[in-house]
DNA sequence: TCTTGACCTTCCAGTTACTGGAAACATTAA
DNA sequence: TTAATGTTTCCAGTAACTGGAAGGTCAAGA
């Protein structure tokens, strides 16, 4: 599995599988003889796993945590577990937050009647008239 | 409210206050006598919109189209609305991925037992030996 | 009134996490 | 064998902040 066989897998591009592999954030990847990169699925899984982080806004040294978890979980399990459930509460916010965006846009289109009347309560109270707070 | 109210109550930092409209993406401030930027209850809730929007991997540019359609919906209502609708689309699709991230993690969490016993199917599931893929 | 400390200003440089492009070597298909 | 495509390294550029210097402002207290 070349790097853009794993580009494709991960889902990043093959320019950033490659700084991953700088920074160490996933292992270096052997090469063949000619220098060719070769990737496997567990390379490949730990990728999907970055951007899916990244997309959420957890940074690099979020995801090179996160990774270890994989590796130190049968390790010291206790601190671990404590790191992953902080994580997860985390992930929760996020999702709160993101639920709120949905219902704050979702009102938005709601409120639309996709027509060019002028009533829409969104704008009234979103308008640049100094308002109350 | 002078920057640093603005600031706490969007939940962003001054600097970065500044920066937004610096960059045209929220209207810039009126100035006191002294040169003080001062802001209003119509820029905050823009900069908490934007906060949101970023946490959850907007670009700017992004941001600048969802706070558009504060401007635009009873103008052009059905391209908006259209615009709006893809927007909803993309947010739904980040909730399920994060569901996924959320998962994941759950599951490393729930094998854990949180102690010093060396089986743990993840890691197996996980580890750098080569794998199928 | 003066001063002290917190807050504000602009400007410019640095950081994080990529991202694009050049120059050169490798592989494959015709 | 040659053309197209894929890969390498290296270095420079970008997006979105972020920190720090140098200096002006404001409100409270001696």
């Amino acid at each position: 599995m070349n790097i853009s066989a794993a580009s494709k897998a991960a889902g990043i591009p093959s320019k950033t599988v490659r700084y991953y592999a700088d920074i160490g954030l996933v292992p270096a990847p052997f090469r063949s003889e000619s220098g060719y990169r070769i990737y496997d699925g567990s390379t490949v899984r730990k990728l999907v796993f970055v951007r899916r982080a990244r997309e959420f806004g957890f940074s690099i040294g979020d995801c090179r945590e996160l990774l270890d978890l994989y590796e130190d979980l049968n390790r010291s399990s206790a601190d671990v577990k404590r790191l992953a459930t902080k994580r997860l509460q985390e992930i929760a916010r996020k999702q709160r937050e993101l639920q709120l965006l949905h219902d704050e846009l979702a009102l938005l289109v709601d409120a639309c009647h996709g027509d060019h009347r002028p009533d829409c309560p969104i704008i009234d109270g979103l308008s640049d008239r100094p308002t109350d707070a």
